[in-house]
DNA sequence: ATCCTATATGAAAATGGTTTCCATTAGCAA
DNA sequence: TTGCTAATGGAAACCATTTTCATATAGGAT
């Protein structure tokens, strides 16, 4: 009763609710791992970190959950070149600050960072107003990703 | 005799016999394919491309080509959500000009823009100075893309 | 022109992240 | 509590890409 009735409080429940979609504990505990962890997890990383607690979370159902919650704008699926998808928080009342990512192609280690975002966005804004117009394309998101070799790996 | 004398000259023979790779006729054919076609093409849409003048190169050989072809720089790989990854020429002597993405989300086109490419270089070439400076990492490449709705499938 | 050896190749099999199937379970509105 | 429908998990399917391995070929040396 109470942990049911703690649900029904959370601040992703009314756009879940609103959109049709139930709110499970599995749902829970995904958006949960996503939220305590530092980004890029794979689905395998969730599972693994959901697995002690929650063993009858299945790997099919994270892919479903991961799914839905990119649906729904919680967060961002990324590609960093590991033959994986990742997934982090999108920005919302708890969630991480914008960020771009430098990208290892080497290790493929992925470094956040938030400087120069200010400017980025500024000018990406306005791109976006005129390739809108251009194009009549709606622009709803953007990817913005540096690749080269981190600290370690240009040592080499 | 004259084939091969050809093949000698082409633009990009210095950068592959550098590097040590051998010039063959099936990464002639597939450089050849990728420079009169327009850009976003998958390893498939390349072999079907391919197959009815050089019936006798596989699947293989086109995906362990391009990989070659993207290490040496000569073409890029994106991900533009559809599973499968894409290549194009980079720019060269007789590659396209640079260009960013728009990438539908619904319907997955991809249309390439030129316009505000000028600025939003400029902008990524001064962040990038700072990202080096601050995180130690030897930036080589950029990827911008924005996603969204296009024309048609934003009447729905 | 011919030899020689490392590189390149193709066919088939393997890989592995992600999706689909389907029978069962569980939200949640009434 | 009940009923309807969405959600779930395990196993199997999918499918782009990679690996394996025996054979062919580029291209420098002879």
């Amino acid at each position: 009763m109470v942990k049911n009735n703690c649900r029904r409080h959370g601040w992703w429940n009314i756009k879940f609710r609103g959109c049709g979609y139930r709110l499970t504990s599995g749902r829970e505990a995904i958006l949960d791992i996503l939220s305590k962890s530092e980004g890029h997890l794979s689905a395998e990383d969730i599972y693994m970190k959901l697995h002690p607690k929650y063993p009858n979370i299945g790997l099919t159902t994270i892919y479903r959950t991961l799914d839905v919650l990119a649906n729904l704008g919680l967060i961002f699926k990324f590609d960093f070149g590991d033959k994986r998808a990742r997934y982090e928080l999108a920005e919302g009342p708890k969630g991480a600050q914008h960020h771009h990512h430098l990208i290892c192609t080497s290790c493929k280690r992925v470094i956040d960072y938030t400087d120069f975002i200010d400017e980025e966005v500024k000018l990406l804004n306005e791109t976006e107003k005129g390739l809108c117009q251009k194009y009549e394309f709606k622009i709803t998101n953007h990817l913005i990703q540096f690749y080269g070799l981190c600290k370690i790996c240009a040592k080499r």
